[in-house]
DNA sequence: TCAGCTATGTTACTCTATAACCTTTCATCT
DNA sequence: AGATGAAAGGTTATAGAGTAACATAGCTGA
């Protein structure tokens, strides 16, 4: 159940997207809804890139592997679904966004961010949720909603300090 | 093209915008640097408002107030100049501006933001941005900004919402 | 005064996202 | 199989948010 911070770069990354898409289509016949080929395809997309994804660079990408214009709303539809089942995540800092290596558990969208190599690392930190429910309770507010995006370096990029050039694309 | 007025008129708000105001004087002399006409004129602005404040509805205002047509760069280096010495913050997920109640004690960008009236209420909590950090450090992440951004219904709104049932409009 | 810096004005542009409308695809019912 | 209605995707146009690059004005300190 948890899920390994992905800051590492040497780990099976092939290896890492299947099993997410074969857990999106898993979770997709579950609850009776579709994962076109479009959306798969976005998808496969978001997870390959490991970093954060602007639509627009999703469109480019996508034209190139189909060979065919993608228009704006083609691909925002696509992320609109696949935000509404958790497959992925916006990080609204950077106008981007990113696969959730758990979209079967409900939780918040809490992330670290790197602002060198770009990487954003999921948190998983349950009682951090927590804590802000409570917070917001005593405010006699009602959460619906969270968006934690901690902005700075990374393990990798803070140790690499004399150069940036530690190659993490 | 109407704004909409401030939401809560049940605190002195002039009041409060002119403690704001001064406040701010105070801190840019303190600090060296140059409050302009067009900085406060900003700071006004999203004072009186009371609510997360997007730049293009800010320009429209400048362009009311001054008479004079008001460029995208200004009102972008006018926030700049607030935002760089903490005298508001930017909502992400609204992209959007609020005043900053406290500009002179450092602190992290933590909102809880209605859905309903659109408020923007600021957390005080600094041990809650100590647990991120030691969060972040648990996966040796250097924190160097945080922005908490919680959605839900205020306490005014989710009261008037219980009996929901009469449509109104 | 002059030089140099900071702030603002101006034009044009990029990037991000959505509205409105039409066509295709797909599941379901007859 | 054929009809049908809803969901998904295609297309065009536009709205909304932010920046680059360069010109001008205005303050500041020799
Ligand atoms: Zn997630
Ligand atoms: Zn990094
Ligand atoms: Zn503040
Ligand atoms: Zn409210």
């Amino acid at each position: 159940m948890e899920h390994t911070p992905i800051a590492c770069s040497h780990h099976d990354h092939n290896h890492c997207i299947s099993d997410a898409l074969e857990a999106a289509r898993q979770l997709c016949v579950g609850r009776g809804v579709r994962l076109t080929d479009l959306r798969l395809q976005v998808l496969e997309l978001i997870w390959q890139n490991h970093k954060p994804l602007g639509a627009y660079t999703l469109m480019e990408m996508l034209a190139k592997a189909n060979t065919r214009r993608v228009a704006p709303p083609t691909v925002y539809r696509a992320l609109d679904f696949l935000l509404e089942q958790g497959l992925i995540h916006r990080i609204n800092v950077l106008n981007a966004f990113i696969g959730c290596p758990s979209p079967t558990t409900k939780h918040q969208s809490h992330f670290l961010i790197c602002r060198a190599c770009g990487i954003a690392i999921e948190l998983d930190q349950p009682q951090l949720s927590q804590q802000i429910i409570g917070v917001a309770q005593d405010a006699g507010f009602q959460v619906e909603s969270q968006s934690l995006e901690v902005s700075g370096l990374c393990a990798n990029c803070a140790g690499n300090t004399e150069h940036d050039g530690h190659g993490h694309e």
